[in-house]
Parts: structure tokens; C-alpha cells; sequence
DNA sequence: TCATTTACTTTGTTTTTCAAAGTTCTTTGG
DNA sequence: CCAAAGAACTTTGAAAAACAAAGTAAATGA
């Protein structure tokens, strides 16, 4: 009868962060300024939606240079992955039940 | 590369109104204390979240006596339920992403 | 050495969420 | 007929979340 939404995850509810972990599950890996230009955010708002994620223990961080300028690197978790996967599937349960 | 979120809906980044929204996609329409019992909500936030949607005119309300006690009885509208789609194409679109 | 770029952090405002309490309307029991 | 009760709110206010803007640090380039 009704949907099962045992596996939504309020974290994800925040647009900017479902697309941040989007683009990390499709790629190995995505740097700060990259996802600036894709997600179309002050870099304030990024950051702290990065930080979110990364206290939840879903994303990695890790600083370096790259043509002499800093680079942020970040990657999904196996935590943030499966947390992600959930998510996906509670709403895919939501896309489905629509056809019942 | 990146997925489209141009269907994306804010109104429906709230829990409650999301499942409100599907709820009223699979019944013809659905009352107040009905969906109490369903969502697990106090009436107040509830009623907010519907005035929400009403305001949207995502849906619409109606007022009667059934077995003498008063009862309300929501409805998507044709405006809701093509919003409602759309968003869910958005997010159709960030799950099939995931196996590109 | 001073400006510039990246990637923040801090600050503070605005918006959203929500619970709790109060209100209205109608029915029912005494 | 009056009081109590139940449904469905509305109001109030507090807490949390979202963001923009400005400030900062670290390294480089001119």
C-alpha cells in the first residue's frame, strides 16, 4: 500500500549534496573547483555542504597541488556509497509505486 | 556527463510533502487523519506541509461530515501531478546515472 | 614583495521545519 | 440546552538548516 522509506536518508535530502554524492558514484574522484563550475554554488555554500558529508563519514578529502595550484580531491566512502545506494533505492520505490 | 536537474522540484525536498505527493498519485484522493496514521506526523506539521502544497496548487481540499465527525479530503491537481512527475524524472535520471 | 588564486572559515541573516498550545466547528452525552 | 469531545486546523515560537558575503591562509607569479 505505502511506500517503504525505511532507507531515505535525510542527508540527501539537500539538493546540492545529492548531486555532490551523484557525481562521486559515477566518478572515482571530483576536485573542489570542478564541482563549483558543475553544481553552480558560492564556494562557501560547497564547502559546507562538503563538510557535511564528510562528517557523516561519506566522502574523503585530500589536498595537493596540481600545476602549482592547490587542488581538493574527493572521493565516496564504501559508507557513503551504501548510504547513497539506499537512498537511491527508497526513492526508486517511490518512481515505482507510481505505476501500481 | 552530468545529470539534468532542471525537473527538479524544491517544494518536494521535504519529506513529508514528497510522500503526501505520492500518496495522492496512487489514490484518487486521501484524508487528513488517514495520512496522520501513514507519515507518522503531528497534525500541526501536517497541515502545514499540505497548506504548502495547496498554496502550490499542488492539490486541493474539500470539507465534509462523514459518520457525523468532520472530514477533509485531499486531492492532487493536474498542476501537482506534472510537477510531481517531472521531479521524479529528475530523480529517475540521478538513479539510471549510476549504472552509465 | 605584493597581488592573485584556491579553498576554505566565519559571521550573520533568511528560510524552513516542527512541536506545542490554542481555536473553531460540530456532534454527542447528560 | 450545556459541557465535553474529536477533527482539523492556526498561531506562536524555537531550533535547525541553508546560504551569501566577507574574511583568511598558503602558495605562486610578476
Amino acid at each position: 500500500m505505502s511506500v517503504d522509506f525505511s532507507l531515505y536518508n535525510k542527508v540527501f535530502e539537500n539538493r546540492i549534496r545529492l548531486q555532490i554524492m551523484s557525481v562521486l558514484m559515477a566518478n572515482e574522484g571530483y576536485d573542489f573547483s570542478s564541482l563549483k563550475d558543475l553544481l553552480d554554488v558560492t564556494d562557501g555554500n560547497l564547502a559546507s555542504n562538503l563538510k557535511t558529508l564528510e562528517k557523516e563519514g561519506y566522502i574523503t578529502v585530500e589536498k595537493s597541488f596540481v600545476d602549482r595550484k592547490p587542488n581538493t580531491r574527493y572521493k565516496r566512502t564504501d559508507k557513503g556509497a551504501k548510504a547513497f545506494e539506499n537512498h537511491l533505492s527508497a526513492l526508486e520505490n517511490l518512481i515505482k509505486q507510481q505505476y501500481k
